[in-house]
RNA sequence: GUUCCCAUCGUCUAGCGGUCUAGGACAUCGCCCUUUCAAGGCGGCAACACGGGUUCAAUUCCCGUUGGGAACGCCA
């Protein structure tokens, strides 16, 4: 019998980090047994479920290429399919209808928790003849579920789980207002989907003993159950959106790849001896569920960050510079201009891509081949500074884009913070305060420095000025500093400011090389002016 | 509260009774390289939660304790 798995998430809210490993989990075990996996949209809940949320499930897995086979099941279009099974059963005597208003089920809650009981339904109607039955109030239907014995569940990943049968309620199959709930849709869904292989979160184990009974009714193949941990927080706690629990499209807002996502994804809670980086192609041919483990793993920014560098750097130049492309639009309103920047941009890839752990900040490392850095001498240096309020946790940090703060100002070195492991408000208003520091340290450093600046820039523009190739630039400022007892980087400090606009850069030769002598005197010049001035 | 699940460096993990003075990766620290910043190279710090068994031998098996997590809806 061939594989059948299927991703069933529930549209109320985007694909967030958790879901998309379940994602990849079932998709990866369908490639690896040439199965199938199907997309099934639970949307029975009207009243969350929204056409955003569908759109961007759809966009999140297409991003992660995790593509499904034929077309998606909407669980909600299946309703009266799932009533009637509801109602057979009834009819067969494995369901009867609940008369219990939803006050009375919140005081059986209460009494059973005082009792020291599990907070369940009591079984009331279970065996209370119809005719009993309040006149006007509409009943649900509720599964008899075994009261004795107990249920073996071989759970692929958790093993063999077994579960007291008295620790089962009667759940409710359909609502009084006639539609199905979860547990029932599930079970006839994966049913007439010929779902072999559910692979879920854990937090649905519980819910297996439930539904393996409700298959037992319906006379169905129980498929086979595969539950797997879900991901924390890095503090242990259940992921909140304090620290990951975002979107999928927003890991790809910040610059993230499909592929070092996936390969994040993959070691969450499951390994290949010593493997680290894992390609999808190895990935499907290594995955099995029954190896993955059964402890839950903390989300960890700083390794994702650490992957996603590492894809970067093995991606083509010509990739990369098509993902940064409508990044750099954005700020660029002139084609020509933009055009241009982004032809020096693809010749400089190979300096700019080793110096970059995402997309965004590979964007805003590249901004100085579009643009001139603008030093505006009536504002200052750095007249507005990131204030650290701004900064409220770390993965807006690391959304923060530094061209939206100050564009063309001077940027003292890349402002791009790290992902702590500790992403707590206090340790990232620590982080926000010592950029601060270094910021005012840069500031006074250049005041203290300037004179000694504006000379290098004079000695720098003289040089280039009496260069019979502009080719021979390195060799002649070697020569030079040599000539002159001085270091190479210390007299190459203001040129690379007046060049990139920062302090850190890919190797200046290079970007001159790029750049070009005419456009190099230009930047030189205008910061020499601008030192001048203050 | 009841039930279920989990427990190796800060984090992700390797380990499936002797190979363990416990391996790798991220993070961190130091050194090298170096025009800055990275990348890269080399090295350091750092863990078997605790207590009982079983066994010639336990990180590995069993039982408790502790600590985490999940479920207990006319949500999914």
């Amino acid at each position: 019998m061939s594989v059948v798995v299927r991703f069933a998430p529930s549209p109320t809210g985007f694909l967030h980090i958790g879901g998309a490993r379940t994602a990849l989990f079932n998709w990866l075990f369908a490639m690896h047994c040439k199965g199938k996996f199907l997309l099934r949209i639970e949307d029975t809940d009207r009243e969350r479920s929204t056409d955003a949320a569908i759109k961007a499930i759809f966009e999140s897995l297409k991003w992660l290429e995790l593509n499904w086979n034929e077309e998606p099941v909407f669980q909600f279009a299946r309703a009266s399919c799932h009533a009637e099974v509801a109602h057979n059963l009834v009819k067969e005597g494995k369901a009867y209808y609940c008369y219990c208003s939803p006050d009375e089920l919140e005081k059986m809650r209460k009494d059973a928790l005082e009792k020291g009981l599990p907070p369940r339904y009591n079984g009331l109607w279970r065996d209370r003849p119809v005719s009993e039955a309040p006149k006007g109030i509409p009943p649900v239907i509720r599964f008899k579920a075994p009261t004795k014995g107990k249920t073996v569940i071989n759970d692929i990943t958790q093993g063999i789980v077994e579960l007291s049968n008295s620790q089962l309620d009667d759940m409710v199959l359909l609502r009084a207002d006639g539609t199905p709930t979860y547990m029932l849709s599930v079970v006839v869904d994966d049913h007439d989907m010929n779902i072999t292989h559910i692979i879920r979160g854990d937090d649905h184990l519980t819910n297996a003993f439930r539904q393996y009974h409700l298959y037992k009714a319906c006379g169905w193949d129980v498929p086979q159950f595969a539950h797997i941990p879900l991901i924390h927080g890095p503090d242990g706690a259940k992921l909140s959106k304090r620290h990951g629990a975002l979107g999928a499209e927003q890991y790809r807002a910040m610059g993230f790849l499909p592929d070092a996502m996936k390969n994040y994804l993959l070691r969450l809670g499951w390994a290949h001896g010593n493997d680290e980086i894992i390609s999808i192609e190895q990935a499907i041919e290594w995955f099995d569920i029954s190896s993955v483990g059964r402890s839950p793993a903390r989300f960890d920014m700083a390794k994702l960050t650490n992957l996603n560098a590492h894809y970067m750097r093995i991606s083509s130049n010509e990739r990369l510079l098509k993902e940064i492309k409508p990044l750099l639009k954005e700020k660029v309103k002139d084609d020509v201009l933009l055009e241009n920047g982004l032809k020096q941009i693809l010749q400089g890839m190979d300096g700019l891509k080793i110096r970059a752990k995402t997309l965004v900040e590979l964007a805003e490392n590249s901004f100085f081949y579009i643009k001139k850095p603008n030093f505006d001498a009536k504002n200052g240096l750095l007249s507005k500074p990131i204030s650290s309020s701004k900064v409220e946790g770390a993965y807006e940090a690391q959304n923060r884009s530094v061209l939206d703060i100050h564009e063309g100002h001077l940027r003292e070195s890349q402002i791009s913070p790290k992902p702590h492991e500790d992403s707590s408000i206090e340790a990232t208003n620590k982080f926000a305060e010592e950029i601060e520091l270094r910021k005012i340290k840069s500031i006074e450093n250049h005041v203290k420095n300037g004179e000694q600046s504006i000379q290098n820039l004079k000695n720098f523009l003289q040089l280039v000025e009496s260069l019979s190739s502009f080719q021979n630039i390195e060799s002649e400022i070697r020569a030079y500093c040599k000539n002159a007892g001085m270091k190479v980087g210390d007299f190459l400090y203001p040129v690379r400011i007046a060049i990139v606009g920062c302090s850190a850069s890919p190797n200046l030769f290079e970007i001159m090389g790029i750049i070009g002598k005419i456009e190099t005197m230009d930047r030189v010049q205008n910061y020499k002016n601008f030192l001048e001035l203050i």
